[in-house]
DNA sequence: GCTGCCGGGGA
DNA sequence: TCCCCGGCAGC
């Protein structure tokens, strides 16, 4: 390794007592350039995906993660593309992030959402048609064109430079229970969730239903055991989704399998792959171009990625103006 | 002009 | 060793 490597970056950053696999639990970017994180969270038990947003800086490094990037929502206003994800960790053990307010907010996004008991809600959409079934939703990304630029990373393995990790806030919880949804809602917005195992992209309106769904469907469990055995993992993630945009093209809301009882395409019989895949999913499935190579933005290094002002967010190759390390083409 | 980064150099 | 940056090639 060059000389300008520091000998001290270790493709392991510092734990943090959030993280899982090397990701800050918490997204870093709330929704403004930085492209933000979308990790796996809660330890032991039920897990979602915090992101949204925004999507985990960085394509994996060596170690373990097959694609790497996908585009960082980042500087583009959300749209009716999830954006609020956040981790669910339901009263499980241990979770840094209040295992209470996780199930309240749970709650809360449950009776929300029954509330706002919708038509749109299973692939019902309102007479009004939708131009392109099953892409509506996602469509919007490809509009953040010029942010094709984080790139996403699952797991831990990628190398977050320990300076740049310093640099992201850090409050695990604070979001769970200060979660917009209830505004949101109010706000003719509704919550969803959308299956994040790979192939499948099923969306429900509560989270319960997802978890059952994910339960049955892809972990092959018994859809009236609850949580088993508490380590089960649960992708989906939560959608807010605008009515106004589900009264244009809801359909979309549903995209994969319109007949929702089909299994997701898994390779064996048996037990679908381990849960990165589904937040890659999640991360091709963003902007970077909508064909985009499974995998990553291309040319786009942490300078242009992260910007000037965010040079503290560079990995150390960058910012020494090496040959990047982070992008790795 | 912008971008990525080599190579050189300062602390 | 860590870090910065002049300058160049490629686009
Ligand atoms: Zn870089």
């Amino acid at each position: 390794s060059p000389a300008w490597r520091r000998r001290s970056s270790s493709p392991n950053p510092p734990s943090h007592p959030t993280e899982v696999r090397g990701i800050p639990a918490e997204s870093t970017a709330r929704g403004s350039l930085l492209p933000a994180a979308v990790s796996p969270v809660g330890s032991a038990g039920i897990r979602g995906l915090a992101g949204g947003a925004a999507v985990a800086p960085g394509p994996g490094q060596p170690g373990g993660h097959a694609a790497g990037a996908g585009c960082g929502a980042g500087a583009v206003p959300g749209t009716a593309l999830g954006r609020a994800v956040h981790p669910r960790a339901p009263a499980q053990v241990g979770t840094p992030l209040s295992g209470k307010a996780g199930i309240d907010e749970v709650m809360a996004a449950a009776v929300l959402t029954s509330l706002s008991a919708s038509p749109l809600v299973l692939g019902h959409p309102p007479a009004t048609h939708a131009p392109e079934p099953g892409s509506e939703v996602w469509k919007e990304a490809p509009t953040m064109s010029s942010s094709c630029s984080s790139s996403s990373n699952t797991s831990g393995d990628w190398s977050w430079d320990p300076s740049s990790d310093r640099s992201s806030p850090s409050t695990p919880s604070p979001p769970l229970s200060s979660h917009p949804d209830a505004s949101l809602l109010q706000n003719s917005t509704k919550v969803m969730f959308k299956c994040l195992w790979k192939s499948c992209g099923k969306v429900l309106s509560s989270s319960s239903g997802m978890q059952k769904h994910i339960r049955t469907v892809h972990l092959g469990r018994k859809a009236d055991l609850e949580q088993s055995d508490g380590e089960e993992d649960f992708y989906y993630t939560e959608l807010d989704v605008d009515v106004d945009a589900l009264t244009d093209g809801l359909s979309s809301l549903t995209p994969v399998s319109p007949t929702s009882s089909v299994p997701p395409a898994f390779p064996g019989p048996e037990a679908p792959p381990p849960p990165a895949l589904p937040i890659l999913d999640l991360a091709l499935a963003s902007p970077c171009s909508p064909p985009a190579p499974p995998g990553r933005c291309h040319a786009k290094k942490c300078r242009k990625v992260y910007g000037m002002e965010h040079r503290e967010m560079w990995c150390t190759a960058c910012r020494w103006k090496k040959a990047c390390q982070r992008f790795l083409d």
